[in-house]
Parts: C-alpha cells; sequence; structure tokens
DNA sequence: CTTTTGTATTCTGTATGCAGCATTTTCTGT
DNA sequence: ACAGAAAATGCTGCATACAGAATACAAAAG
C-alpha cells in the first residue's frame, strides 16, 4: 500500500541514448501494480481527471491505458461511467485456479520434454534462492521468487501462447496471493512441493511432474480461501 | 474481404430508450472482424488519421480500442510507429491449438459435470442446425455455428476464466480458421467428430468427451497446417 | 554512380476543449 | 415537513490542436 506517487519521467540530463520508453507502457504497469499492491482496491473507480494529475499525466494516455487493462481483466468498463476496478468473488478465483491448473500441468509435460539443460538450470537457481529466502523469512522476495519459477517453467515450455494465457491469470491472481499470507507449517509444506517439482523436472518426469504442479495448486486454493 | 464502410452510428430518431451502444465496443468489434476477415492482413500498419476518417471516428477513441486489441494479441504496438495487424507463425498457430486443446478437454470435463439437462440440449440444438447446414454445403454457417458449439460448450463448464482464456485464443485463430478451406473428406470427418462430442457429452462420459475434443483439435491443427 | 547528409513531410504521442449524461443538491408545492 | 421536480455540478466521451519523432526525399560530396 503505497502512496501515489507522480510517475518517474526519464531524468532531463540523462546520458547515452536517450532511451524513450514508451508512456503507455509505464502506465499500464504503474496502475496493474497499483491494483495489484491495494492502492487501488477493488470497486475503485478510476476518476480519470483526480488519478491523471495524481500521476502527472493527460487524461488521453491515461485512458488508453485504462482500456489496455480492461482487456486484460483487471478493471471493468462501465458505459458513461468509467472504470472501475473488478471484484473477484471466491468461485471466480477458484475458477481462476482451476484453469491455471490445466495450464500449468501442460506446461509441465511440455517443459519436460522440449527445455534446455541450461534452462532448467536456470530455474533449480531460482528455486535454491527462494530456499535461502524462506529460511530467511522473508516473504516479500520468496513470493516474487515463487511467482517467477512458475513463470519460468511456463516459458520453458516454449509455447507464446500457454505463457501469455498463464500471464493473464496470474496477473489477475496476483492480488490475491498478495494479500494471502498463509501459517508456517502451509508455506512450508509450498516449499516441499517446489522442491518435488525442481526434482521431476531435473529427471525430466513428465507425469510426476504435471500431477505436482496440479497438486501444487489444488493446495494453493486451500491456501487462498479464507483470503477472498 | 468487404470493403471499409463507415461505423454505423445510433439512428438520430430513434424510439424507444435510445440504448446507448459505447462507440469504444462498436469500434472493437468492427476492427476486430475486419482483421479476422482479411480487410486488414497481418503486417498492415494501422493508420491512424486514415483508418479514422474511413471508419468516421476521430482519433481518440479509435486509439483507445486499438490499445484494447492490443492486449487482446491482435495487433502489436510498435513504439513511435503505432499499430501493426499481428502476423502468426505456424508454430504460432500450432502453440495456440495445444493451448485450446488444454482448455477445452477441461471444459469438457466440466461440462459433464455441472452443466445442465437444457443446456446440453441447447448444444445439441445448435449441433443439428450446423449438420442441416453441412448438408446444404453452407460453409460460412458451418463455421459459424461450429464455433459456436465450442463456445457453448466452454460455457456449459460455468467457469468464466475459462471462458474467456477460450475466446482470447478463439479470436486469435479465427482468422486462420477462416482462410482454412478443408476438402469435403476432412471436412465430413470433423462433422463425425462434433456428432462423438454431443454423444459423449449427452451421455456426459467426461473421459470420452475430453478425449474426443482433444483429438478433434489435434485434427484440426491438421487440417489448417497448409492454410498458414 | 553511389553514398551521405540536410531538409521537408507525415504520423504518432500528448494535451486541451467542448458537449452530453449522471448524480446530487436545491427549490417549490402540497 | 416531505415528495417531486428542476437546476447545477461533475465526470465521461469524443473531437481537435499542438509538439516531437520517424521516414522519405533531395541535393551535394566522394
Amino acid at each position: 500500500m503505497n502512496e501515489i506517487t507522480p510517475l518517474e519521467r526519464r531524468p532531463e540530463g540523462g546520458h547515452g541514448p536517450i532511451r524513450r520508453t514508451a508512456l503507455h507502457d509505464t502506465l499500464v504497469s504503474h496502475l496493474r501494480d497499483m491494483i495489484i499492491e491495494g492502492d487501488l482496491p477493488p470497486g475503485t473507480r478510476l476518476h480519470e481527471g483526480q488519478l491523471g494529475e495524481q500521476l502527472g499525466v493527460s487524461r488521453t494516455p491515461l485512458r488508453e491505458a485504462i482500456k489496455y487493462l480492461a482487456s486484460e481483466g483487471l478493471v471493468e468498463l462501465v458505459p458513461s461511467r468509467g472504470a472501475v476496478v473488478k471484484r473477484f468473488s471466491a468461485k471466480d478465483v477458484k475458477d481462476m485456479l482451476t484453469v491455471l491448473q490445466a495450464l500449468e500441468e501442460l506446461a509441465g509435460r511440455l517443459a519436460c520434454e522440449t527445455a534446455s539443460d541450461a534452462g532448467i538450470a536456470e530455474v533449480r537457481a531460482l528455486h535454491d534462492e527462494m530456499v535461502r529466502r524462506y529460511k530467511a523469512g522473508d516473504r516479500l522476495q520468496y513470493y516474487k521468487l515463487n511467482q517467477q519459477i512458475h513463470t519460468a517453467i511456463v516459458q520453458l515450455s516454449g509455447n507464446a501462447a500457454l505463457a501469455d494465457m498463464h500471464g493473464v491469470l496470474q496477473t489477475r491472481l496476483k492480488r490475491i496471493r498478495f494479500i494471502g499470507h498463509e501459517g508456517p507449517e502451509k508455506w512450508a509444506a509450498a516449499v516441499a512441493e517446489h522442491e518435488e517439482m525442481i526434482a521431476a523436472l531435473e529427471a525430466r518426469d513428465t507425469v510426476k511432474l504435471s500431477e505436482v504442479l496440479g497438486r501444487h495448486l489444488t493446495k494453493a486454493w486451500e491456501r487462498v480461501r479464507d483470503s477472498v
């Protein structure tokens, strides 16, 4: 929950090739973060004038970013009334996890078949780092690495469409997972599942990996169900 | 391949509750159709000034619609150069079909478990209508009903997220399927597969339905692979 | 004849302005 | 005092205007 701060514009006296990062992209990710991190809770009306002023941007690019997010499913467009941050019911979350499960099972299968050894090693590295963060009790970094690992496995599948769909759902769920702070024993269980995942991946055990990924998400539902 | 025509604005003297359909939605579907039907072939730059004039709309709502479609994956945003209609490689199409297959298998499973008898009857009705069109040799209507049936089955699953993801992929593939005109024997095979699908659904045979849907999409790849 | 550089044009990116709808507040009649 | 209507306010939706970047073209140099 941060303060709403103006967007960082590119430094005026910056040297080097003045890499003009498109405002559109910046705005989109900024708004996305604001929604995920709870600065804009579900149900909030996105007030164009006000929000634009806070971010230091005029209404036009802001509106374009909002339309983009609407297509992504993070906000809802109400005719003549602007945009509202979408609210997900418990069933919505469960449904999303069900689909995510199917997607990750597929990703696991494909990854075992097509991933390079180097790619698998990278995932292993992420995993080891995550375990370190877990042991250090660093929840935020653990959470981020956790997401990265799932994303990385999906990337290993080499299927762009799969990565797309997975990314959309992952984003929609980020907010939920962000608030879902499970207790120590569930947390330990989650880490253990991850350990199994990596082992299966390294052994290229298609069936096993698929199974663990599926189980992992079934449990994920139990871990977040009360937070919704 | 139609001419580019101005958007239909709502009739001036329309009676009844003047249902103000938002221009945004109209524009989005219009552009979507133009891309699917090939009026805007892959690689085409979406020229804001020109396109806006042809459609009778100013640049602002047009740009918003384009951003929306970009998020949907139909167009690509190139910084400082506007938007380009996305081009899908053969691998892209195959990847999309792979994911679609996983999603439809899931949908089939869920539909068998949760669909109402009335819902199944509706799908059956669509199917019968489709067979009629097939026998009449009406390709366009056959094609549309075909898509509707798949969408309907996904709807029966009662999983909104699943329907979303399926819809996005379905839309991206529409253009490919639109051009893919398979020969009579493959067409007949597709219809036969559909018949199996409906039968499995009516019998609520989870395994069978899942299997047929999967097989159907494997064959779909063979049917369109040459069109890509 | 080829290549390079300067200039002009075109298009995108952003800001602002105006009109219409929604909502809220205020006024009037009972 | 309360209900209904009318006015006023605020916001969205769309159009237009302006500034900066990219490209195309042309002229000049090698």
